[in-house]
DNA sequence: CGAGATTTGTTGTTGACTGCAACATATGAT
DNA sequence: ATCATATGTTGCAGTCAACAACAAATCTCG
């Protein structure tokens, strides 16, 4: 693997310095020096490398108010080096298209039948997406396992080899990550999650999904098919073909996707409403138990519609919680909302893309 | 970090050559040529390097069988890199000194009073140890957080600083991880679970842990308190607080650590015994379900007495388990039991002590 | 039994990379 | 205006892995 001896050392220096750059935004030499532990020459040579490539810029003189020599500022050019980004849902397909640095440089979204097949939703993410970017990455809300949706509730899709769908349709290769997975990427990369070691982001879609991210990866198979721990021995059927999945338990609630209404109705008075969201936040709370007892995040995050959930039955989910987790593991615990919105699945897939291109380089 | 430059380079590959050959065993120059892709002169130098510092020895000489000069063949030197391995039970402490490329060179253990205090056990691990091999470390059953055993059902500790208590007795650091994940880390490397990706290692003591090595590295925090998922809503009361854990459930059958008389009395024809069996088994795949769609597994072993009771009911742990997890999940999981049997805790133990030290010398 | 084929170890050379130190440069402070 | 300070620049030295040519040790085939 480390064939060419030496140069694999540029490389890799070369590729930590772009990382930094992407990650952390732009820099001084100087910072850079400090931040990759390098000597400022080499900085200088790796910097002047890639700006030689037409990955990074230079610009020169920068007063920094305080005494010495003002450093040169050094940045990504956003332009010389993108990811495609496609988030796939049930009524949508969404593409940006993300430049070194993390500047969206395009977006657009098509309309989806409701019941689309794969190869249509492969088809308008083609269309979106043509041929832009190094790399594309695909967020589709399931459990994903190399390339392959094994289940997915909101899609109705199972087994089906989602990446081989957008080769076909587009002629180049795709990387497949679940939705949630990648918006817990996004959260944690671009969002205001980054000190935290283990992040929970929950995914409310048509399907409940979770997903895992570690001291900053994702982890391998880490989509966590929520909706379909059981919460309720020999309790409702579901779709899945399980008895007393969350999904189904909650389903049972009626409100579905129209949490708003919900929320609404519960505000206005509503005891029904407020029962039934009272009581999905305690279904919801004792699925998460069995997951932090397995996984122990320090930071979870509602995303989707448990967003509005959690925002308006936040003390059943917590006591619910606090009914099924150990101390320990419970008070290290935050539970918050993403700040990424609606953006977080797509920003986190071009991350992903982006660690993958800058892997590659070494 | 990375000062020395193109040192660092040489420190890598050391590292590299010594980890290959620890983890597999004695190997020629020319097959370590081939897997780690360096140049022949290139592993010449590296491993007369190291066989100057008595790390490796080098036998001349070997006939190959087939064609060509004979190569030589390179092994590691157990006695010249050591690393000391204990494992606390509730009533025992075990102690292990194992040598570089896996050899065990030493053995011992200690009695220990019921309910012992960490302070009594440090002090016997300290007995056992004394200052022996390069880097120590210790296995303890239940929730450990960075030295910290946040909580043991087996020991009866809570919040307890045993790193720090074994510092204070031996004069030297200590790494601490629970017996799951040391047993889990075990029976990856030195076990045959060595293709699963993602291993989780189930471990039955007076408390049930569960550790999960993913590609070959123990998950931050993987020690999973598999007693105190909740399987029953509103079930008994559990020593920890909370109500219908694994555990209390378990115990409620009432056979505790004597599942090898509950095994014969069932083996025997003994209706309760057989149905006390049953019912453990479904509780344990109930809340094994949960972990699996948490963590997504592709190998599981019983370990501790668990082995037992998944060799007398492993059906009703089966069935429990299907139904609880989604077929795809469960399609690609392989039930075993481990080969180590009570070895693997130590085991593993000594492993994560020598990874941390091959990672030291990069 | 011997010559060639084959595989591997050894040695000297080469290209490349990073760190270092000295020098140049640009700013603020006195 | 001069000095202190911080940073970029340049030439040099040390180290390392790859390469190629050669030596060594074994097998095979005639």
């Amino acid at each position: 693997m480390a064939r060419p001896g030496t140069e694999e050392l540029r490389r890799r220096n070369r590729a930590a310095l772009l990382g930094q750059l992407h990650r952390h935004g732009p820099q001084t030499r100087a910072e850079l020096t400090e931040a990759l532990g390098l000597n400022r020459s080499t900085i200088a040579a790796l910097a002047s490398d890639l700006a030689e490539s037409g990955h990074l810029q230079e610009t020169t003189g920068r007063s920094t108010g305080s005494a010495g020599r003002p450093s040169t500022l050094v940045e990504c050019v956003p332009k010389a080096l993108a990811v495609a980004a496609v988030e796939i849902r049930a009524d949508r397909v969404r593409f940006a298209l993300v430049g070194l640095g993390g500047e969206v440089l395009e977006r657009s979204e098509a309309a989806l039948a409701s019941g689309a097949e794969p190869v249509s939703a492969a088809a308008a993410a083609a269309e979106l997406a043509g041929s832009a970017g190094a790399e594309a990455v695909a967020a589709v809300p399931g459990l994903v396992d190399a390339g392959i949706v094994a289940h997915s509730t909101e899609l109705g899709w199972a087994g089906r080899d989602v990446a081989a769908d957008l080769a076909a349709a587009t002629g180049r290769e795709w990387r497949v990550v679940d939705t949630a997975t990648a918006a817990a990427v996004g959260e944690w990369s671009r969002g205001d999650a980054h000190e935290a070691t283990t992040l929970l982001y929950l995914h409310g879609g048509r399907g409940l999904t979770a997903g895992l991210v570690v001291e900053g990866r994702a982890q391998r198979g880490g989509s966590i098919q929520l909706g379909h721990i059981v919460v309720e021995p020999n309790g409702r059927e579901c779709a899945c073909g399980l008895r007393g999945c969350l999904e189904a338990e909650m389903e049972a609630f009626g409100y579905a996707e129209d949490i708003e209404e919900a929320t609404l109705a519960a505000g206005m008075g509503d005891a029904a409403a407020r029962d039934a969201l009272h009581r999905s936040g305690e279904d919801l709370g004792r699925a998460l138990g069995a997951v932090v007892t397995a996984t122990g995040p320090d930071e979870i995050l509602f995303g989707g519609w448990l967003r509005e959930l959690y925002l308006s039955a936040a003390a059943p989910v917590r006591s619910a919680l606090a009914g099924a987790t150990l101390p320990h593991l419970r008070s290290r615990l935050r539970l918050r909302t993403p700040v990424l919105g609606d953006e977080g699945a797509l920003t986190g897939a071009a991350e992903t893309g982006f660690a993958a291109l800058i892997d590659r380089m070494r």
